[in-house]
Parts: structure tokens; C-alpha cells; sequence
RNA sequence: GCGAAGUUGGUGAAGUGGUUAACACGCCGGAUUGUGGCUCCGGUAUGCAUGGGUUCGAUCCCCAUACUUCGCC
């Protein structure tokens, strides 16, 4: 089937709503947090940890599936759920996001980009139709459209035509997607402006997409005020009952913001990411792990979690893990960010069924980052 | 007891008679937003065993002392 969004309940204050996602593997609620599995797995963590912190769809990644192992040997396992194990929801990124991360400017045209592989040096190619023909392979539930990911500070020359030309692909790839267990979703662009904003998603939105997303953001250093206008820039004109994903987006700040703005999925590397690198969220900010002074704090991450890390051990154990670089201690604090970004993501539904969003949010920014609003 | 070699930061070590004593690890911080997972960026010896001497100037040359290692009795 394709995802349904059913629209719940829209915050009185603000443009955020609390909805749910129905999907072949089930219905989720909305706003939430997709972890991700770029390789097929969320580093460190098994299936059976995915869902002990609640995760509902978690994301995987085309490019890399593409290289290794090759989708046909997903295909053949039987789909990329088979073959990780994992019986959720499941949402593959095309590999736009790998033109920004990846490819040289000169190597994107009109047909599709070249990459070099970052495995072997090869020369590869990868197409719109291609990477929906990957997707396909995977069997995911979500596909996303191959789009460039422009750096946020390009020009608005520049924007302006890989704006007009993430279209092209973005209506080349719908035409070659067949599957109909697989939703396809749209990937909105255009940098902080707002015509390029308004332009990529009304027309993004007129190739009738199942789902809707904001790209392009937290990819370069921009600030803050342009992250949320290309945000505010682009939700308006996404239809109600259309599901919408800010993409990469993951600081806890971020997720209220997009939330405020009307956004209901988000997706991170930071997690995963800041837990291999000994960090940790907790409710009153980021902690290094690394650092001396835990190094006989025998107290949990963060009292207030209902994790299984912080249920059943101390940051001096978690530290001396990080600092022996056992693969266990990525693992807890893995599980513990995860944990920690749904946990928000549950409180800040609460929050929207009570028209409380702003409360939230100034509690939060208080505790959190210690700034008053 | 005799002989030889050596003594540079927390560790392994490079180095030169004359501005800020290399590098690595460790340690102490920081970064990280659709993941090219063992990454990146900073900081970290007011000091080259100790005491004398030579010299305009010594970590680098000379002497003594201490300590370490090896060999011999």
C-alpha cells in the first residue's frame, strides 16, 4: 500500500500537527524521528534495540546499497526487511544527498551525476530512473526521488536551476516507479529563498507525490534563520494530508523548530553518529562522555530516561567503554540518543493534542540549552 | 669492584653550539544535522638527570656525581 497521513490535530499557537502514517508494516504516530541504517543496519543496534526505544520507520540508504551488496542480492534475500531482520516501516534516501556529499559539481548533468565509488575508485552513473530501479530492488516502503542536494550556500542562480532540474528527475523517476507497495515521495529545494521554495513545491507537488519532503537544509554550515525559513518557505504549500519529512535534521533545537513549522518526520545521523564519538543527549544539554569529570560519576546518562542504558549503567562505565573504544559503549549511547530524540518526539505530540507546543518549547530551551525565550 | 653504553614531556622517541625542542601515542578540550562509522580541529616539556666548567651563547663540548642497562671478576 501506499502511506496515508491522517491528520489528527492541528496546534492552536502554531503550524505543527499531530498526526499518524499508516504503512505496510503498520501505523505510526506523527511527529516523530527515523533513525538511520544507511548500510541496512543502524550502527550497533539490532532490530530488537530498534524497537525497545519505539522506533517506527528508520531509513536506509540507496548509494550505498547499490555499491554493497548490490540490490540484487537484496532482491534475492527476499527485500531489504528480510534481509535485516527488521519487520518496521523502512524509507530508502535515492542518493541525492551523496551528489552533495560525493560528486564534484562538475559531475552532475542533465541525464544523472558521476560518482566516484568510495570503495574501489570506480566510475559510476546514477540516474533518476536508476536509483527508483534500486529502490524497487530493495523493496522499501518509502522511496524517495533522486534529487541534487545543493550546498545551502549556492547561489540563487545555481539554486534556481537545480531547483528546475531536481523537477525533471523528480517527474522521470515517478514515471518509471511501478511498484504499489512502494510509496514515492518529492523532494522540495531551493535554498533560503523563497520563490525557489514556493516554486520547487508547488510544482513538486502538482506530479502528485505520496509524501513530501524538505531538502537541501543542514547541509553547510548555514544558520539557523535559514534552515527554518526554508522550512516556513515550503510547508504551506504542501497539501493537509500529506505526510512531510524535513530531511537530515536531528539536533533536538531543530526538531521543535521544523515541528513549529508544520514538519512530522525527521531523520539524523547525529545520534548514532555523536554516540560512537562518546556524546550524549540529555535533558539538560549535550555531555562528552570523554571528559575527565566522569570519570567516577557513578550516577546514570540522564536520570530522567527510561532507557536500557540508563537503567542499568553509569556514565563512569559508559566513559571507561568509550575511552577502551568498546564497541559496547557506541552501542548504550546509541541507544540512548535514539532513545532519547523519540522520547522528545512523544512528549512534543503530548504537547500538540494540549495546544502547550510554545511551553514546551521555552521548558525545553531552558533545560536544555539554558536560554530563555 | 672493573669496563662499556646511556639518562630529552605521562610513554616511545627525533634533534641542533645561537629565533617558538620534530613526530607518534597518551592525556585535556572542541566539532559532528538525507553517515565515505575506527574521523576532523585545537591544547599539552618556562624544559633536555644533578652540580660545576669551556664559550658572547649550551639540551647539544669538557669534568664530577647520581641513576639505568649490559659485560667481566
Amino acid at each position: 500500500m501506499k502511506v496515508k497521513y491522517n491528520l489528527l490535530h492541528e496546534e492552536k499557537n502554531t503550524n505543527a500537527r499531530r498526526g499518524t502514517l499508516e504503512t505496510n508494516y503498520g501505523t505510526y504516530d506523527t511527529p516523530m524521528f527515523m533513525p538511520v541504517g544507511t548500510q541496512a543496519t543502524v550502527k550497533t543496534l539490532s532490530p530488537e534495540e530498534l524497537k525497545d526505544v519505539n522506533s517506527g520507520i528508520i531509513l536506509a540508504n540507496t548509494y550505498h546499497l547499490w555499491l554493497r551488496p548490490g540490490e540484487d542480492i537484496v532482491d534475492h534475500a527476499g527485500g531489504l526487511h528480510k534481509f535485516m531482520n527488521w519487520n518496521g516501516p523502512i524509507l530508502t534516501d535515492s542518493g541525492g544527498y551523496q551528489v552533495f556529499s560525493l560528486a564534484n559539481p562538475k559531475d552532475i548533468t542533465e541525464e544523472g551525476v558521476y560518482f566516484k565509488n568510495h570503495l574501489n575508485g570506480d566510475r559510476l552513473f546514477l540516474t533518476p530512473e536508476k536509483s527508483i530501479e534500486i529502490q524497487n530492488k530493495l523493496d522499501s516502503d518509502i522511496a524517495m526521488s533522486f534529487d541534487e542536494c545543493p550546498p545551502a550556500s549556492a547561489s540563487h542562480e545555481y539554486l534556481k536551476q537545480s531547483v528546475e532540474r531536481t523537477l525533471r528527475w523528480a517527474k522521470r523517476g515517478k514515471d518509471v516507479h511501478k511498484n504499489e507497495r512502494q510509496s514515492l515521495f518529492g523532494i522540495i529545494q531551493g535554498g533560503a529563498h523563497e520563490d525557489l521554495r514556493k516554486f520547487s513545491a508547488t510544482e513538486t507537488v502538482k506530479l502528485d507525490f505520496d509524501g513530501y519532503s524538505i531538502g537541501g537544509v543542514a547541509n553547510d554550515n548555514e544558520s539557523k534563520e535559514d534552515m527554518y525559513k526554508a522550512i516556513e518557505y515550503s510547508t504551506p504549500y504542501i497539501p493537509k494530508d500529506k505526510v512531510r519529512y524535513l530531511m537530515g535534521v536531528g539536533e533536538p533545537r531543530d526538531i521543535i523548530e521544523g515541528v513549529i513549522r508544520g514538519v512530522d518526520i525527521f531523520d539524523c545521523v547525529l545520534p548514532t553518529r555523536l554516540a560512537r564519538h562518546g556524546h550524549a543527549f540529555t535533558k539538560n544539554g549535550k555531555i562528552n562522555l570523554k571528559n575527565a569529570k566522569y570519570k567516577e560519576d557513578f550516577t546514570p546518562i540522564d536520570e530522567a530516561c527510561d532507557c536500557y542504558a540508563c537503567k542499568h549503567y553509569t556514565k563512569a562505565y559508559i566513559k571507561h567503554l568509550i575511552n577502551s573504544e568498546e564497541t559496547f559503549g557506541a552501542r548504550l549511547l546509541s541507544i540512548h540518543n535514539i532513545r532519547f530524540l523519540i522520547k522528545m518526539t512523544e512528549d512534543i505530540r503530548v504537547a500538540i493534542e494540549n495546544d502547550t507546543l510554545l511551553d514546551y518549547r521555552k521548558q525545553f530551551l531552558k533545560e536544555y540549552y539554558n536560554e530563555d525565550v
